[in-house]
DNA sequence: GTCGAAAGTTATGTACTCCAAACAAAATTT
DNA sequence: AAATTTTGTTTGGAGTACATAACTTTCGAC
């Protein structure tokens, strides 16, 4: 849908995504598994495996087992991290409920590009390895959506304890663990 | 799509986009604007606007000007939003170019629910407050995406950078603007 | 007012996705 | 091995969305 997978509709992409699952569930999919994954009935499912034979992208044959070929494998993984990306910004970064994120997730794979969830899990991996921002900034987001805004007591709390951990943050970013960076107070 | 609207599908909460868009810019929308903008034939336009002024959100009669009811204004001024704070978090955020930006905003706005999206805008709204954060961290992002990882020596720059701001930035939060803080040194 | 272009509408057809239910094959049970 | 259940397939119909093309209305030029 969104110019990778050489035009695949949004439902194809899903159904190669359950496969994939299921292959690494049971090592093979079964119509009626697909079926029950995705909330449509076998009808439906016989008609999707058709096309998706006819792409190239399933190893199928009516009444046979049903599985990847290698380039629906390389299609489904791409749009299982796309899932896994961008599920793990809104539930981790937006601290969205498990539930929401996913099924925001579930639609919004359809909808970003290659390049765009690249780029997504490259500002998630930057929030997190960052010495200004990780884990607890993270955390203090909580504080800030929950008020109407910042709260100048608790950031001057906040500031100070982050500021205490810089030296130790900056000699994490060299791969040591210990604080021997001597500089902190 | 995303729970919200009452099930309106993504081609008519597009149609509302437009047409609000068009009212903001002509007083009034015309069908062949809306063709030409959206991308698609004139006869495509006649058939949408019959189903949104059956749904009560346009009104319309063959062969005069439409215009948007309150309740289509509210949905169109809801989905523009969303597409608003899409593409800011996009372009500003992830610094993907305007075009890539608008193309995937164009396409996430009808996969995220209302929640979603007022979350995002807060997690924006957050970075650009945070006296930890703040557009200098976000402009840092690009030397973090275009490397393979963090660079410690640029780090130890940006945090010292960022710490002789914190006096300021704290005294920001509450509304001065000097530098009276008087904890800084 | 009449003519003609522009704008709008109404078929008709295609493509996609799904359901519903009848039908066929496979697997289990006995 | 025959009957039953489960699983898979096929067919027909619905809803959405769009293109194409013929037709109608509107509006400005004359």
């Amino acid at each position: 849908m969104a110019q990778d997978d050489c035009g695949l509709s949004e439902s194809l992409e899903d159904y190669l995504e359950v496969i994939l699952a299921l292959e690494k569930a049971n090592k093979v999919a079964r119509a009626k598994d697909i079926a029950d994954k995705m909330g449509v009935l076998r009808g439906s499912v016989s008609g999707a495996l058709k096309t998706l034979s006819e792409k190239g992208l399933v190893n199928y044959a009516p009444y046979s087992f049903i599985t990847l070929t290698p380039g629906g494998m390389k299609v489904a993984r791409e749009v299982t991290r796309r899932h896994r990306v961008i599920r793990d910004f809104l539930e981790r970064a937006l601290q969205l409920s498990p539930e929401r994120a996913e099924a925001n997730a579930c639609r919004m794979e359809h909808a970003m590009d290659k390049p765009s969830v690249d780029r997504l899990a490259r500002f998630i991996d930057y929030i997190n390895r960052c010495p200004r921002t990780g884990p607890d900034w993270i955390n203090a987001f909580v504080n800030y959506y929950q008020a109407d805004g910042p709260d100048a007591r608790r950031c001057e709390q906040c500031l100070r304890q982050c500021q205490s951990e810089f030296p130790d943050r900056l000699a994490a970013l060299s791969g040591r663990s210990d604080d021997d960076a001597g500089e902190g107070g």
